[in-house]
DNA sequence: TCGCTTTTGACCATTCCTGACCTTATAAGA
DNA sequence: TCTTATAAGGTCAGGAATGGTCAAAAGCGA
């Protein structure tokens, strides 16, 4: 059985591909139509729509009100040293995930890199440490392996 | 009688077989099923179904999680198989250079991935820990980024 | 007996779903 | 215009559904 999150974040994501990575939506009209509540749809968007993961959300309430959603995309080199300088000193697996998933997404890594990297990143490898240094040896790991990438990518 | 262990690997195994490769599992169900306790499942995942085996474990908690079980070997890659177990808990540095060395020469490793592992083993990357939890980690993940390696060469 | 493997349960972390209540925008009336 | 109704969307806390961890106890073979 398919989860409602997940029904929701494909409706939006193939959306955003047939409207050329701008979708706008009826937050009550979509949330009947799947049969979810309403803020089935926030959670949805707040969880997998952030800015972090690259989109860019919009609302207003009110008559006529909508939500929009916006699939960031610009130059690969800059939005990937951009990522990079983002990650900060540490990272949590689910956040260091998210970001990877993200990146695939927009075709900023193969999916060869993206499973490298997740099998790099992931907290199986780091049971020999604590939750908080091995976020911080995350966040070093991912900022070497996305330069790396990069510098062999062309 | 049977054990517990042996009954919940030989359930894994099948679905394998069945699955041709790619189980997936309900972690609670599949307990109540054959009458344990999930965390034997868990154990019984860590014991028996470790990279150096040759599986590849996701999970995912929270309503519809589930635990993926993927096996990777064949036997084109008993070789590869033989170096990942033969890496042991602990890998400076310098060792972990050599066998990837080796690895690169007998064309088990494209440059490619040569290069990302060295990276993703460099000290580089982990300089947030001692010298010997480093070297713990890096055996960690060396052999998880062997086996994905290995899944991912068709 | 000693040491390794197995089993178990208490407690933890993450993800998802829902509903009550809140805020804002627009439209209709007075 | 001012007020009130209606139409959206937003927030948040709580609960349910999962899986994860760890250490203690139990079992077992040498």
């Amino acid at each position: 059985m398919m989860k409602m999150s997940d029904l929701v974040a494909d409706y939006i994501m193939k959306l955003l591909d047939e409207k050329d990575g701008n979708a706008e939506i009826k937050r009550n009209e979509l949330a009947s139509d799947l049969g979810c509540v309403p803020s089935q749809i926030n959670y949805v968007i707040t969880s997998r729509f952030t800015p972090e993961q690259g989109y860019i959300v919009e609302s207003r309430r009110g008559g006529g009100g909508y939500i929009r959603i916006t699939r960031v995309t610009t130059d690969k080199r800059v939005v990937m040293m951009h990522i990079i300088n983002s990650v900060g000193d540490s990272i949590s697996s689910a956040e260091a995930g998210a970001v990877l998933g993200n990146m695939r997404e927009r075709h900023m890594l193969s999916d060869y890199d993206y499973l490298m990297i997740s099998t790099a990143l992931s907290d199986k490898s780091y049971t020999a440490v604590t939750q908080n240094v091995r976020d911080r040896l995350r966040a070093a790991l991912m900022k070497n392996l996305l330069v790396t990438v990069m510098m062999l990518d062309q």
